[in-house]
DNA sequence: CGACTTCTTGAGGATATTCAAGAATAGTGG
DNA sequence: CCACTATTCTTGAATATCCTCAAGAAGTCG
């Protein structure tokens, strides 16, 4: 495994902090430490994990390890082989999303994940959630919800995946990674790119060439401002118009 | 529910028997019946219940009753509607799939369920499903399998979705169908189409015409051959290549 | 059998891809 | 810190593909 290249062992001490900093404190909702007494046992185990841009998390028929991931910060990408060679990404995924959903008592892993940035990535292995969920009925409910959530998150791609025009993909894609950060940080007017266009192309079914095209034909309207790795959306209604299903010559 | 048009409360009395015939029967693993005491309370009460061709079992923006669905016959379209106005569909449903995964513990349904054909419905409280978990570990297991699996083929579906080329679509379509068919049946080599063309345009993200041709141009080659909602490929491997990326033009 | 819908097929036009070359960025070692 | 190389990104022109519109054929249902 050289590519995790740190382990570290969590070795807070404090049950309540522990729980506090938690990935995980949703889903721990019934014996969840009121304040004052900290529980003997930790709800949960946890090992932090950090990797380099560009380092796998797992690959493609690795065999599966049983355990769910959680990012703490920075991006990963999930992928397949496309039948043709090609690279197809299934999803990118940020602060605060689950890994591993997909694979829960599969004996290989039909995915990979790699690093698109520096990451620190919480791990538990699968047995613990189980326990967990076994003893407080709140959580298993609230992980029914995580795994509804990851399929209605599919079935939204999907339907991206069906739009017709490129520019309208592209858009919907911009917005999307848009709300995601506004998530996070609410007024949050910007969010960012850590993919390569190649790997937005791979995802929304477009070359990278047409990609390039559409950001441009975006920006020429004054309705996208980029930098490095991050934009914004000045002109974000024009923008959602474009996702709706608004024509837009890509050549001005 | 004017639609729901006949509702059968489940009246054998033998509970074994209710054990075999249950669909669940994956999901019972601890407290199975071993065949000679038959329990006082069957493990999950069902009910069943009659669709129409046509028939809706839930709609868009329905409530969401709590109520897990499995086929017992009969094939269902799982559909949204597409930001343009067009439909899309996310999944065709045959006998022994599930439906309402995506809704679990979730205010609304995000997604509208047709009949196809004539339908056999059984149909469980999740309260029922829910309190069987807790009680049955290995159950629970099975039961994440179920969701990993569902979210694994909505990967597919959209790795489907990418792929450039319309008859590759079409292709990877006709096989996943058969694949789908000889998973009952083994060595069934002929596989049913009972959505229309439009169905199936709306579900690779192409139009009906586009469709209509490159099942033509398959036709042509001899590589498929159709009846009315029965369809067989002589010309599996051939299909397999063009799925694979083989070009293929679509006038002769 | 007749009216309806769905399916097939044609021709023309719009859109994305391919191929390619130049510009910008990132990464490396002096 | 800067120069050098390699990769990624942008943009152009030509081609291929798919969509639109439309009309005729086939199938479905009363």
């Amino acid at each position: 495994m050289a590519h995790r290249l740190r382990l570290v062992t969590d070795s807070v001490t404090d049950a309540i902090r522990r729980c506090q900093d938690c990935p995980l404190n949703t889903l721990c909702l019934d014996e969840a430490p009121s304040g004052a007494v900290a529980p003997q046992q930790p709800c949960l185990e946890q090992r932090c994990l950090h990797l380099n841009g560009g380092d796998h998390l797992f690959r493609v028929s690795d065999e599966a390890d049983q355990h769910l991931h959680i990012i703490r910060s920075g991006d990963i990408k999930l992928y397949q082989h496309g039948r043709d060679g090609g690279q197809h990404i299934i999803e990118f995924l940020g602060p605060g999303a689950w890994i591993g959903l997909e694979s829960l008592n599969e004996d290989q892993r039909h995915a990979g994940a790699v690093a698109l940035t520096e990451c620190e990535i919480a791990s538990i292995p699968y047995t613990m959630l189980s326990s967990l969920l076994d003893r407080q009925p709140r959580s298993a409910e609230a992980f029914g919800q995580l795994l509804s959530g990851t399929i209605a998150r599919h079935q939204q791609h999907a339907a991206m995946l069906r739009s017709t025009s490129a520019v309208q993909r592209v858009a919907q894609f911009l917005l999307h990674r848009l709300e995601q950060a506004q998530g996070v940080a609410h007024h949050m007017a910007k969010a960012t790119l850590p993919m390569s266009r190649q790997d937005i192309a791979d995802y929304l079914g477009l070359t990278s060439s047409t990609v390039s095209r559409c950001l441009s034909a975006l920006r020429r309207r004054g309705w996208l401002s980029m930098g490095q790795r991050a934009f914004m959306l000045p002109g974000r209604a024009d923008v959602e118009m474009v996702a709706a299903g608004a024509p837009l010559a890509l050549d001005d």
